[in-house]
DNA sequence: TCAAGATTTGACTGAATCCGAAGTTCTTGG
DNA sequence: CCAAGAACTTCGGATTCAGTCAAATCTTGA
């Protein structure tokens, strides 16, 4: 008795396949988190009540989560950069650092040219100065970095789900 | 009757200094974007209106939003990479025409040895494949890219602020 | 095909929350 | 010193939230 079907295990790639509801549930939050359910449910076609249990699953599953996400530079922060690393050996003792680092909003693991990618966020030069070169080039696997300042950000949304 | 003292020129980086009542009640929506206005203001130190203004304020200045964020690999998108490229001339065009691409989340440009990165969340191989070469490699000005296809998400916050 | 089991849906209710409006305090500038 | 503006608090009504429960729907296995 193993079945249980749809339940793929969590953490991999396949998930349970959200349905077309639930994906418009998703673009309403997207639209606006504290939008309210009875108006959701209207735009969906659902009772109040069903918007409400679907959007607790969703949140209980890790698949969205809502938050409020602000703007760095109006909050103080106003150098990022994003850095390409190396690594000798395996990457996740040098992952797992970063990941640590409160300063580090983005860690991935990529196939290229850099074994990771790293987006860093600081209050000044200074700040991103330290990081890259005290705190970064000097975790042991690191074999080399390459550093892109942001000039200027074009174009940041959160809207996976709404096409 | 010019004045308007503590209205700063909007999408510019000097914003009117947020302040530390704001800064907490944000760390507050950066936890749970539907927590009550009450909660919040118990939490801060406010009455739940001067909360729900402050809010409201913060929304309409464009300072934070409050957004369902959800992770692309469960809703569908299986593919991801950061993109860098290299413009011949002005980066503007190339800039804009990234930004009106729904499958690029992300569009920043930096100084380095690429002049834009681009995020791309596509369904699958095909569809990356399509992005980049057919879609980016053509535009006008793209002098060359490098592709940097995303093998494992080890962080992603959305904490700017709560430091 | 049919029945048992599990999940989902829709309605109902009290409690909590949201929202607008007024009044008060505090700061700013003349 | 006084006026103007901004921010905060209080207050009441309308809305929304969060459980519960029965009915409906879908899945599973014989």
């Amino acid at each position: 008795m193993v079945s249980r079907s749809a339940e793929p295990r969590p953490g991999s790639g396949s998930s349970p396949a959200i349905d077309a509801v639930s994906l418009a549930i998703i673009e309403q939050l997207q639209e606006d988190g504290r939008r309210p359910y009875a108006a959701i449910g209207k735009a969906v076609g659902l009772s109040e009540a069903a918007v409400r249990q679907r959007v607790q699953k969703l949140l209980d599953q890790g698949v969205m989560q809502i938050v409020a996400v602000t703007d760095p530079l109006t909050v103080g922060f106003r150098r990022q950069a994003m850095v390409g690393i190396n690594v000798e050996g395996d990457l996740d003792p040098v992952a797992d650092a970063l990941t640590e680092m409160p300063e580090v909003e983005y860690v991935v693991v990529t196939a290229g040219s850099f074994d990771l990618l790293a987006e860093i966020v600081c209050e000044d030069d200074d700040h991103l100065l330290e990081m890259i070169n005290k705190r970064i080039r000097t975790l042991p696997g690191v074999r080399s970095t390459e550093s892109f300042v942001y000039l200027k950000l074009k174009k940041q949304t959160y809207m996976w789900g709404t096409r």
